[in-house]
RNA sequence: GCUCGAAUGGUGGAAUGGUAGACACGAGGGACUUAAAAUCCCUUGACCCUUACCGGUUGUGCGGGUUCGAGUCCCGCUUCGAGCACCA
């Protein structure tokens, strides 16, 4: 029988879809294991090589775990909305569900080609309102929520208001867009606007007022993260800052436990290290400065407390509220031109022209240390939305206020001993403290710092700004608030209705609610998002419905929401749903939840370290604050395949000709390269007749060869249509079968690591699953296995095996693993194994990476049931025990000849062998032995 | 600028401080074959010695160090990649 693997392969996926081989149940008697996959947005382009990589590694895992007697979770699902299916439908009209659905269908078929054990009956589609009725669940518990500091929590709302009824603003730790201050009569004498306007402040899920990214050619806004280098990700569109009202998450209340949390996750440094600089945790201290001839005080935020005695100015961000204020009558007029300028400029022009300006405000401020008076300037290299968008500037100890004092002349105070800033600052932390005034200089008790170094003078300022009242310890973060409308279609409807300009949520019982159809998918004529155009979205309060827009009489009808959620609202809680997708009560069953708890392994790529994974962290921190997930870490260990890139091919054509030269011989003529079908190259040698038929204009092609060959050029590029390089895993299992392909995916290198696919090496793998085989048939083609005892030698050769799989597969170190097959079927060939019990182990062992041989073997030995359920074999080391050891004897480190000895030998023994063999007295050669070193079973070193 | 990675043959890549280059590709040679494909066997880091065998030198980006012994550990660089970035 030949190895016929379309045939196998198809057989397999057929039975495995109809016994339902990969349904998986809850089972408390078996322990669970839980891997995921960051699931796909299904583009319209279908999946190339690099998409299954992932899968491939978790769906081994998933099956290895599974043979270990772990009850396996392994779904699979769509991230379905977003911008591509929208845009495609402004273009064309389509609706984006139907291309969406066209895509996932064609999705689902590549996949199942490629022989996945996904339990597909847990498919989730973010689009789908059966799912997305869990999202707006969540938004609706986020704005029904605001954080307590003090207990470090979500808190419900009502518990604010109550507090805020009894005793206003005292006491209340919050997390907070502004700080507030009023009294519980206040509070209850504020109109329903202003209450709400106040709520809005500590909601978890609040709107804002808030400088935003806009971006014009995307129509809509959008979060930090999608936005590199002051254009869009997406379409790389100029994106601006806007003052908006939008809706946002209150991440920011979670910065210290999404950095804590990282301590407890297994996730690689890389992006641990990400996520810590997107965090942005900076210790420091916050110093009150008063203003001269004022009644008025400001605050700056600092991490260099200690170069207080060299602040020579002051530095006010030009959108914060201080500059109207502290703008003298005299420097209004320049003042008001420099602001003005300044806002003009978009995101990506103060990124490119980064040339110092500001102007001075005509005030001075008070150094609170020595009494000096310190000028205060304004100036776009402060930004407003970081610390108190007010900053003491110290020339001497920071390049940014270097530059801008040696631009307008400003004084440059030196304060650590030798250092030199006649170039440039010494901003390193280091150093002896110098130049502190004499304290008969300054008030009474002065802070004397000279002597110190730079963080026990930084202790020290701190202690005394704290002591002396001039401020407090203060931490910062970076991290700011998600912003969560986007003005797009193809989204989650935000349940929320407008009482008379108030946002108040849809009762929980109308969800989901669901998105209307609309006839344009553009913004409306008068600005208005695409859901302007929506006819039935009005809410009717009376009977609580959705109903025709012409209704509104903002009496009982008002109108509906039309932004629509961002694309991380719906991937930020989909692990939680695959744990019950069809719970139509909840997001999740307490049982599911507290069964599943929380994924095990999961795989992505590290592009969305401070996107999704931030956001699903923080989403799940809420939903573990309001008892909905048991644990706070959604993830706990975190993998990040690497990327596959393609690997371009190239020929060369002579110019002004139709004549084309091979790699080897093209530097003897004058010629372009270009871009040649991959598909139509084979180990770098072109198909010369393929490449005729590729394009008419080259049906008339000539070639100069060598050695009969035409031998392409080749790049490492990304993999794309322009560039003729997608290879489609269809091509490849048509070709090699899915078995190959999974191999081969793994076998390309370490699975973190990007790299380049190259089907050079394919045949290789495919040679070995052949070869495996052959090893269960003879040459005519029948199963031929013997019972007899296993030899000593198969025994030991398939228990390396055993052992290595076990250890690589821990650490997912896949490509070794295939090597380690490759060598065992090779070892076993050898000795003419068709031993049944040996060949039973190495079909358990490559049954994760090879599902469909593995079945079909594991069938052809005569097992009824799915190799997925059987046992992962044993490792016993006593097969690996040898009769003797072969020690390198090795003379001052280098190794002159090699001796056996008896496995249990002793040190002293074999020194002693050693020393009286004939070789080692040749190299010893009279010359005194100083040591002998005897590594066990490995190396005898004899230092002379 | 700060932070984190990485660097090994023609190529992809292996090596708990202990024989560097596993395994695979490619290349070269051979067997089988009318021929080709397929399959199998041998060689394959560089250099030197030798008719041949045997052998030797050198070798993991660069410079030092620790060690009997370093691709691996330590110190100092170079280059490449990634993240953050007027974040005070």
């Amino acid at each position: 029988m030949e190895y016929n693997f379309s045939e196998i392969e198809r057989k397999w996926q057929k039975r495995w879809a109809e016994n339902g081989t990969y349904t998986v149940r809850e089972d408390a008697s078996r322990p669970k294991y839980y891997v995921l996959n960051m699931f796909p947005y299904p583009s319209g382009a279908g999946l190339h090589v690099g998409h299954p990589l992932g899968y491939i590694a978790s769906d081994i895992y998933a099956r290895y775990k599974r043979q270990c007697g772990f009850n396996v979770l392994n779904p699979m699902g769509y991230d379905a909305y977003g911008l591509p299916a929208e845009q495609y439908a402004i273009q064309t009209g389509q609706h984006p569900a139907v291309t969406t659905t066209n895509n996932i269908n064609r999705y689902r078929e590549q996949l199942d080609k490629i022989g996945f054990s996904f339990d597909w009956n847990r498919e989730v589609r973010t689009c789908e309102p059966g799912y997305y009725h869990w999202t707006q669940w969540a938004f609706q518990k986020m704005f029904g929520s605001w954080y307590d500091n003090s207990l470090q929590k979500a808190q419900p709302i009502e518990s604010l208001i109550r507090h805020f009824e009894e005793k206003g603003t005292e006491g209340i730790d919050a997390a907070r867009s502004e700080e507030l201050s009023f009294t519980a009569d206040e509070w209850k004498a504020y109109s329903d606007r202003e209450k709400s306007d106040i709520l809005m402040n500590y909601r978890i899920a609040y709107q804002g007022e808030t400088m935003v990214n806009w971006c014009q050619g995307l129509g809509t806004v959008l979060a930090n993260d999608e936005v590199v280098d002051g254009v869009s990700v997406r379409g790389g569109f100029p994106v601006e800052q806007k003052k908006m009202r939008q809706w946002c998450l209150r991440v920011s209340a979670y910065a210290q436990r999404l950095l804590d949390g990282l301590e407890t996750i297994d996730w690689s440094d890389s992006i641990k290290e990400t996520q810590r600089n997107w965090i942005g945790r900076s210790e420091g201290t916050e110093m009150v400065f008063r203003v001269k001839d004022s009644d008025f005080n400001f605050t700056i935020f600092t991490t260099r407390a200690d170069t207080i005695f060299g602040v020579t100015f002051m530095v006010l961000a030009p959108e914060s509220e201080l500059v109207p204020t502290l703008t003298t009558a005299a420097q209004k007029a320049e003042v008001d031109a420099y602001v003005d300028r300044v806002k003009k400029r978009t995101e990506r022009e103060r990124i490119a022209d980064r040339r110092v300006t500001g102007v001075f405000s005509g005030s001075y401020a008070i150094n609170p240390l020595t009494g000096e008076d310190v000028p205060i300037w304004i100036s776009d290299y402060v930004l407003a939305g970081y610390g108190t968008g007010a900053i003491m500037a110290v020339p001497a100890h920071d390049s940014r206020d270097y530059a801008f004092a040696k631009h307008f002349g400003l004084e440059i105070r030196p304060l650590i001993e030798g250092c030199d800033v006649s170039e440039e600052s010494f901003d390193a932390k280091d150093g002896i403290m110098m130049n502190s005034p004499r304290p008969d200089q300054v008030r009474e008790g002065g802070l004397v710092l000279n002597g110190l170094t730079v963080k026990e003078a930084i202790a020290a300022t701190k202690k005394y700004v704290e002591e002396n009242h001039l401020g407090r310890i203060k931490v910062n973060y970076r991290l700011r608030d998600a912003i969560f409308s986007r003005q797009r279609y193809w989204g989650e409807p935000f349940p929320v209705y407008y009482r008379n300009g108030i946002p108040t949520m849809v009762p929980e019982s109308c969800l989901p609610l669901e998105l209307p159809e609309i006839s344009e998918y553009k913004p409306t004529e008068t600005g208005e998002p695409p859901l302007g155009h929506a006819v039935k979205w009005a809410f009717d309060t009376k009977t609580d419905t959705v109903v025709d827009k012409s209704l509104i009489d903002n009496v009982t009808v008002f109108p509906l929401e039309l932004n629509t959620m961002p694309g991380f609202a719906g991937s930020s809680a989909y692990y939680l749903r695959y744990m019950d997708p069809h719970n139509d009560k909840g997001l999740v069953s307490k049982e599911a939840d507290s069964y599943w708890k929380c994924v095990d392994l999961y795989l992505g790529g590290s592009e969305h370290a401070t996107g999704h994974l931030i956001y699903s962290r923080f989403w799940n921190k809420f939903l573990y604050d309001i008892g909905c997930s048991v644990v706070e870490e959604p993830f706990s260990k975190l993998i990040n395949q690497g990327m596959i890139q393609g690997r371009s091919n190239f020929v060369y054509r002579i110019k002004d000709t139709n004549t084309f030269v091979s790699l080897g011989l093209k530097n003897q003529y004058d010629t372009t390269p270009i871009h040649v079908d991959v598909n139509i190259v084979s180990n770098d040698v072109l198909d010369v007749e393929a490449f005729k038929a590729w394009r008419p204009e080259y049906s008339t092609a000539e070639f100069i060869l060598e050695d009969g060959k035409y031998i392409c050029g080749w790049a490492v590029e990304k993999m794309s249509k322009s560039m003729f390089n997608v290879v489609n895993p269809d091509v490849v299992i048509e070709k090699y079968g899915a078995d190959t392909l999974r191999m081969y995916e793994m076998f390309l290198g370490p699975l973190e690591q990007s790299k380049p696919w190259d089907t050079n090496g394919i045949d290789g793998c495919h040679r070995f699953i052949r070869k495996m085989w052959n090893m269960f048939t003879d040459r005519d083609g029948n199963l031929c296995l013997s019972d007899a005892e296993p030899s000593r030698d198969e025994l030991k050769s398939i228990h390396k095996l055993i052992r290595k799989v076990t250890e690589d597969i821990g650490n997912f170190s896949y490509n070794t693993s295939v090597s380690a097959f490759m060598i065992c079927v090779n070892e076993l060939s050898a000795l003419k194994c068709n031993n049944r019990e040996v060949l039973g182990i190495l079909v358990r062992l490559i049954a994760p990476f090879a599902p469909h041989i593995a079945e079909e073997l594991w069938e052809m030995l005569g097992n009824s049931t799915s190799v997925c359920d059987s046992n992962w074999p044993e490792f016993k080391e006593e097969y690996l025990k040898e009769d003797s050891v072969t020690y390198s004897i090795s003379f001052n480190g280098k190794t002159r000849f090699t001796m056996d000895f008896p496995l249990d030998a002793a040190s002293d023994q074999i020194q002693a062998a050693v020393l009286a063999n004939e070789k080692a007295q040749a190299y010893i050669d009279g010359r005194t032995i100083r040591k002998v070193i005897v590594v066990p079973r490995k190396i005898v070193n004899i230092v002379l």
